[in-house]
Formats: structure tokens, sequence, C-alpha cells
DNA sequence: CCAAATTACTTTAAGTATAAAATGATTTCG
DNA sequence: CGAAATCATTTTATACTTAAAGTAATTTGG
């Protein structure tokens, strides 16, 4: 406890150096590799990270999802996802249908064609990511797994304590 | 080595899924944090997060950087730099002139006005990435450090790979 | 020296992204 | 039951982003 010249307690201003440049490596890596990512698909499949990422998430699934669903997963606005599922169902690679029990939700899946494209896509995707990490040993991949499981944890927490 | 019922040499295809996991997290974790300074910095200052990384580029330098020089710190195309700098000299925040030497070059620095607010919001901004971090031990970040670093380093050696 | 290459930046076109307001459908609860 | 709240999505306005083409200034090599 430090105390000052009227002797009350102040507050130090603490150092957070640390956690600053933790956060600037973090979106450092995402960034080269994002951006590694985003011009090998557009190289060769002429198609964007974003519609890549939506279909990542409907290929999880056979019955497909509400637009809620992918916007929640993608972490993105459902404006954005509006978007986004209008130019994948005009050029073919989604279906979209309104629920029979609730008609408000617009359900979207992959087409055949759809489903095919990205499968493609997704096979040389995770040999790129592959080459990416490749200096890493397992024992590293498993740590920083482990590490940023405990990052996600803890924002997680400050995210939602605000909303909450 | 495997060999196929003709007896010729082919690849098994090896599992990455490990690499995959931990590029999304990677992904995952960064878009947590970034949207929750998004947010906060519009409510707290009304300004957004591009300009304020563009802003933090000059705060580190007295006497100003050319937009090449920002662009590449960034990780962003000329043209987002342009469109910015644009918008925070109409603010304000940034001023701009030809260079005397080569008349090419546009350096940009921070006014006076624009040092202060910077200032201002880099001290908050300090307080919640420490707060997202909060959960981490000294060891967790400093190993993470680490771990980012080969990261970094691997991913470069990839991007360059081609490049060249 | 001067044409060709390079460099710095801007412009363009298309797409991605957000926040906030609007619309329409479904639930909830008094 | 029916008004109010909630929910899913769309729309709007604005801003950000990229890739690629364009412009102008400087360097380079024959």
């Amino acid at each position: 406890m430090i105390l000052d010249s009227e002797t009350k307690a102040v507050e130090l201003p603490e150092d957070h150096g640390d956690e600053i440049r933790l956060w600037l490596r973090l979106l450092t890596c995402t960034t080269l590799i994002e951006g590694e990512v985003r011009s090998r698909l557009r190289e060769r499949f002429d198609v964007t990270l974003p519609r890549f990422d939506l279909m990542a998430q409907l290929d999880k699934v056979p019955d497909g999802m509400t637009l809620s669903d992918v916007s929640k997963r993608m972490m993105v606005s459902n404006g954005n996802v509006t978007g986004l599922v209008e130019r994948l169902v005009e050029s073919g690679h989604l279906d979209r249908r309104t629920s029979d029990e609730d008609r408000r939700v617009q359900v979207i899946r992959l087409t055949k064609a759809g489903r095919a494209e990205f499968r493609k896509m997704a096979a040389e995707h995770e040999l790129w990511i592959a080459d990416i990490f490749g200096d890493l040993t397992p024992k590293d991949v498993r740590e920083l797994m482990r590490l940023l499981a405990k990052t996600k944890a803890s924002a997680q927490k400050y995210a939602t304590a605000r909303t909450a």
C-alpha cells in the first residue's frame, strides 16, 4: 500500500506493458495467417475468406442452420450475415428457406455443389494451415491450445461481465 | 512408407486436425478481444479501432511517418491507409504534408490535439487489455509470448517462401 | 542523358463490417 | 384473450478493406 503526501491511499498506475505486447503479438499472428489464407483462397479458388468461413460453419451440420446461429458462431453482426448469404445463394453455394414452424427464421444450408466445392477448398486449406504452423512441435501446439483456452475464458469472462 | 495395391508409394493424407483447431482458437481469441476493444472505444471515445490503431502507430514517433510505413506496420493495404488518413486529417487528429525531398511521399503526424486525445484513450485501453488477460499468470504471459513469437516466425517463413 | 523500371500514393469497384433502426412473427403474462 | 415484450431478420447509413489499375515522381542502367 502506498500513501501520498496527504496520507490517503492512492493507486499507483501499474505497468501493463506485458499484456499490451502480448495482445499486439496475438493480433499480429492472426493478421499474418489470415492474410495468407485470404490470398491463397483467392488465388486457388477465387473465393473470399468470409464466404469460406460461412461455408465451413454449414459444412459441420447436415440440415442447415439459422442466420442467427451463423451470426453467433462467426461472431459477426446479423446484417453482415444477411449480405453474405445473399451472395452465396446467388452463386448457387447455398440454399435458403423459411422455417415451417417459425416464419421469422431462415434456414440455410450448403447445396450439393456448394458442399463439394467447400470440401475441395477445405482439404487444401488444411495443408496450408499445417504448413503455416509447421515449425511448432506437437508439444508447442498443445501448450498453445491450453494457454489460448485460458485466454479465451478470461476474455469471455470480461466480456460478459459488461453485458450482464 | 505405405504401398498401394500396385506397389507404388502413395501419400497417406495426414491428420492436421490439431493445427486447424489451434488456428480456430487463435482466431476466436483475437476476434473476441478485438470486438471488446472495438465496442469500448466506440462507447467511451466514439472512435473506431482502425483510427485508434493508426494513431497508435503515430504516437510512437515524434516526427511522423510516411503512408507506406503506416501501411506496412498496420499490415493493411495502401488504399486503406489513404482513406483512414483522409478522415483523421478531416477530424483534426492528423497533420499531413508532402515531403520536401521526395514529392511522392506524404508525411503524417499527430496534431497536438490528436496526441492528447490518443494518450487519453491509450491509458484506458491499457487497463482493458490488462483486465481481458487478467486470469493469466505472469508465467502464462511469458509462455504465450514465446510460443506466439515462434508462431509468427513460422508463419512469416511460410509467407515469404511464396513471395520470394 | 533518357527510356524503363520502380516507388508512393490514389482511385475504383466490389465486398465486408458495424451499429442502430425498422419490420414482421412469436411469446409471455396480466 | 390481447397488449407488451421478445426474437429473427432486414434495412440503412457509414466506415473499413482489399485487389487491381492508374497517376505522378524518382531511380536506374545502358
